[in-house]
DNA sequence: CAAATATAGTTCAATACTGTATTATTCATT
DNA sequence: AATGAATAATACAGTATTGAACTATATTTG
């Protein structure tokens, strides 16, 4: 009697995965035009983020884990922002095969005008999501997030 | 009276689009590792998936839009299956300017192989989200997903 | 019907990302 | 203390993706 449930979910087993993955896809190709003009992209606005928002510095390898990708790409988004003067590599104090990331001034000048620059997107997510779609959807997000690290 | 309310989803706003944009990318991330072995990615089982799922055969520009990537992408996502003998590019009938997409046996085949390959993470989803939730999730996403289009 | 505009697809250069191999350092075990 | 395994970061090659410029065909409109 359960052939009805098993088929049920099987019938199109990509929704869900698609779902997710692509609708990440449409946020970030919008906003990669957004931020354009901030001389940004998405990655480089959450890279500056987490480093505005962490307690501690980060090290190169808790980014790539934070940004969900790959820590050779960690080294060379890095590479680029210290280019531009937005981030600072710091030597850390104890491992020395550690490098510690901090933002510069004009980091989080640049963080700031980034987040400026996506509030018209944040405030259309208000007027799609209501507050509490908005917790559910992070927390069931989130779920899935933990179980795959 | 309002700006309580105001304060606490400016705290962190970017917490739901961290979510949305990075459990993407992690699903991503995972399953073209898992995929590597049917000489696959998720772009290309999605692609495959899409051409599968079809009615009418579906143009590059619907592919793209349906993928959301953009269109000079798509060309060569086709490109690269083409070549690989996976999907063939016919003619439109009616309109010249347009390519429509088939899947080959073969194009069918490796779909078929691509699904049973991820098979295993879709009984984790199954795990983790009850199919209430699923359902849930997919609602929320496809709301945002149809509002960027 | 002609001209202007829009649409489908491609090409090409620039950028971003992944995966493998490598170096340097630290940790663990004896 | 010495050896071997683990970890942090990087270099580099290969691949994937974007964006702008372009060609060809359709559609609209004056």
């Amino acid at each position: 009697m359960n052939e009805i449930r098993t088929d049920n979910i099987s019938k199109e087993p990509l929704r869900l995965l698609r779902a997710l993955v692509q609708t990440g896809k449409l946020v970030e190709l919008h906003l990669d035009g957004v931020l354009d003009e901030a001389d940004l992209s998405l990655t480089r606005l959450f890279t500056l983020n987490r480093l505005e928002q962490a307690a501690e510095p980060l090290s190169l390898s808790n980014l790539a884990a934070c940004l969900a990708f790959v820590k050779s790409n960690a080294t060379q988004v890095i590479d680029r922002l210290e280019k531009e003067q937005l981030v600072k590599r710091v030597p850390d104090s104890t491992d020395r095969r550690c490098t510690r990331l901090a933002l510069t001034d004009e980091g989080q000048q640049r963080h700031e005008i980034g987040l400026e620059t996506i509030q018209p997107f944040i405030d259309r997510l208000n007027t799609i999501y209501t507050a509490e779609e908005q917790g559910l959807l992070v927390r069931l997000l989130q779920r899935l997030n933990t179980s795959l690290v």
